[in-house]
RNA sequence: GGAUGGGUGGCCGAGCGGUUUAAGGCACCGGUCUUGAAAACCGGCGUGGGGGCAACCUCACCGUGAGUUCGAAUCUCACCCCAUCCGCCA
C-alpha cells in the first residue's frame, strides 16, 4: 500500500515508478481524489466542531435556566450537513484505498529496467553442472522408475497438479525441509541462521491476506474453504502477520522467522504450463523465512536473508545462479527481487526455487506493523522481507536429477544422509 | 453449534448522556537529586485533517457501520473480533 502523502509530495517519482513497472501514469488521479477527500474532511470537521460547541452551550444555558430556543434552532440544519459530508469524505476515501491497494511496489533504484523475465541479470553463477555419462532422465523418469512418485495415483484422488511420494522419496522431501530448518534456526553466526522455527496456521482470515498483497487483487489464485478461510498459499503470509497491527521495540529488530509447510495455490492463470511433474503443484511444502526489520537494516537484510537461502544450495552441492528481477518481472509487493534458479539437467536449464523480496514498509503498511525508534517520537513501519529457504518440492526434483546415476539409482547428497538414516543411495537393492 | 461476558492510547485500566481538554498506573524519553545507578519528585509521551516559514494553533478519532438525541466512549440495532463455559470432536 502507498502512502498518499507520499505520492503528493512527490507525483512526478511516483509515475516515473509506475512507468518502470510498465503501468500508466496514476499520481493526478489519485491526487485529485485526495483532494475532494481532504476537502470533504474539513467541511465535515467543521461542522461538527460547530455542532459541538453549540451543543456546549445549551448544555451551560440549561444550567443557568437561560433560554435555548435560538441556540436549538441553529444547531437543527447542521446535521444534515455534516452528515452530506462526512459521506463524502468515507466515499473519496473508499475510492482512494481501493485504487492504491491495487496498485504495485515500486522498485528500488537499484532493480534494473525491463520488461519480463528475459531482461533480468544474473549476478552470480556457482557450482558446475555435473558430466553425466549418460543422457540425464527428468525427476518423473526417475522417481516413476523408482516406483516412488506416483502421479496417477495422486490423479485418482485430488486431479492434475498433485503428486504421491512413497518410502525413501517421502522421507527424502522430510530429510531436506529438516535439513532447512537446522540450517536456518541455527544460532545466529554471521550472514547465517538466526530464525526462529515457527509452526503456523494454515488456514488465514482475509485480513491476512490483505496484509501480505493477495488481497484484493490475487483472490482466484488462493483456495477458499466453504466458511471463509484461506489456505495459505506461502508462510510468508502467517509469517508476516506475525507483527500485524503491531508496535515491536526497536532493539528486538530485526525479527527473523522460519516456517515449513504446506502452500497451497489454485494456479488459475498457469493452464497448460508446467504440466508434466512436480514443478508446478496445488499443494507443495516450502520452508519460507521472514525479516522484520528497521528501514535502515532492509537492503543489507535482503543480502544476508538471499545468502542464507544460496547455502543450502551449496551445501547439497547443487549448482545454481541468482538473478536480480527487472522492474517489470518483479511480484505485486517487492521493492527488489533476487530469486535463485537451480540447475535442472533433466530439462537442460535453470529453474527458480528461491525468491527472496525486500517490500521495504508496502506490506507494513497495510498491516499497520510499525516499531518504536530508539531515538525520536512515534513510530515508524518496520520493512518487511520474505524469502523461500528452499522450495522444497522444487528441491527434491533437483537432488533427483543432479544426483542420478546410470543404474536408476540416485545418491543421497552428503549433508543429507544423517536426516536419511544414514542411507548413501536411494533405490539400491539391499544385500 | 448453544450460552454468557467483553473490545478505550505502546500495555493495563477507570469512565456508562453535558467541567473528559479521555482519570490513574506501567513502559518509554527528558530533567532535579546522586560518585554512579535505583528510588523519589517535576515535565513530556497516539493517529489523522486544516492553518502557519516556524515555535505553535485548531478540529476529529474510544472494534466497524447505521440509528436515537440539541449533545454519544456512554443508549439502541447490525456486523466483525476476543475470552470463558457447555456440546461435538483428532
Amino acid at each position: 500500500m502507498h502512502d498518499i502523502r507520499t505520492i503528493r509530495d512527490n507525483p512526478e517519482a511516483f509515475d516515473a515508478g509506475l512507468r518502470r513497472r510498465g503501468l500508466a501514469p496514476l499520481a493526478a488521479g489519485l491526487l485529485e481524489i485526495d483532494r475532494r477527500r481532504r476537502a470533504a474532511i474539513t467541511e465535515s470537521e467543521q461542522t461538527q466542531a460547530r455542532r459541538r460547541a453549540l451543543s456546549k452551550q445549551i448544555g451551560v444555558a440549561r444550567g443557568k435556566g437561560e433560554p435555548t430556543e435560538a441556540l436549538m434552532a441553529e444547531v437543527g440544519g447542521l446535521d444534515a450537513v455534516q452528515k452530506a459530508a462526512e459521506k463524502k469524505a468515507a466515499d473519496a476515501e473508499a475510492e482512494l484505498d481501493g485504487l492504491l491497494a491495487g496498485i504495485p511496489n515500486l522498485p528500488d533504484a537499484e532493480v534494473p529496467d525491463g520488461a519480463d523475465e528475459r531482461d533480468n541479470k544474473e549476478i552470480r553463477r556457482i557450482g558446475n553442472p555435473r558430466n553425466l555419462a549418460f543422457d540425464a532422465r527428468d525427476h518423473v523418469a526417475i522417481g516413476e522408475a523408482l516406483g516412488l512418485m506416483d502421479f496417477a495415483a495422486a490423479a485418482k484422488m485430488s486431479g492434475a497438479r498433485f503428486v504421491v511420494l512413497k518410502g525413501q522419496l517421502a522421507r527424502l522431501q522430510r530429510a531436506l525441509a529438516q535439513f532447512m530448518l537446522d540450517l536456518h534456526t541455527a544460532p545466529a553466526a554471521g550472514p547465517l541462521g538466526g530464525y526462529t522455527e515457527v509452526d503456523p496456521p494454515l488456514l488465514v482470515r482475509d485480513n491476512a491476506l490483505y496484509g501480505t498483497n493477495q488481497l484484493p487483487k490475487f483472490a482466484e489464485d488462493q483456495f477458499r474453504t466453504t466458511n471463509g478461510y484461506w489456505l495459505i498459499p506461502t508462510a510468508e503470509v502467517p509469517l508476516t502477520n506475525l507483527v500485524n497491527d503491531s508496535v515491536v521495540d526497536e532493539k528486538d529488530l530485526p525479527l527473523r522467522y522460519t516456517a515449513w509447510t504446506p502452500c497451497f495455490r489454485s494456479e488459475a492463470g498457469a493452464a497448460g504450463k508446467d504440466t508434466r511433474g512436480m514443478i508446478r503443484q496445488h499443494q507443495f511444502p516450502k520452508v519460507e523465512m521472514v525479516s522484520i526489520t528497521a528501514p535502515e537494516q532492509s537492503a543489507d537484510e535482503h543480502e544476508r536473508m538471499t545468502g542464507c537461502a544460496e547455502e543450502v544450495l551449496k551445501r547439497l552441492d547443487l549448482p545454481f545462479r541468482t538473478v536480480v528481477l527487472c522492474s517489470g518481472d518483479m511480484g505485486f509487493g517487492a521493492r527488489k527481487t533476487y530469486d535463485i534458479e537451480v540447475w535442472l539437467p533433466g530439462q537442460n536449464t535453470y529453474r527458480e526455487i528461491s525468491s527472496c523480496s525486500n517490500c521495504g514498509d508496502f506490506q507494513a503498511r497495510r498491516m499497520n506493523a510499525r516499531y518504536r525508534p530508539r531515538e525520536g517520537k512515534g513510530t515508524r513501519f518496520v520493512h518487511t522481507l520474505n524469502g523461500s529457504g528452499l522450495a522444497v518440492g522444487r528441491t527434491l526434483i533437483a537432488v533427483l536429477e543432479n544426483y542420478q546415476n546410470g543404474d536408476g539409482t540416485v545418491s543421497v547428497p552428503a549433508a543429507l544422509r544423517p536426516y536419511m538414516g544414514g542411507s548413501d543411495t536411494i533405490g539400491a537393492v539391499k544385500g
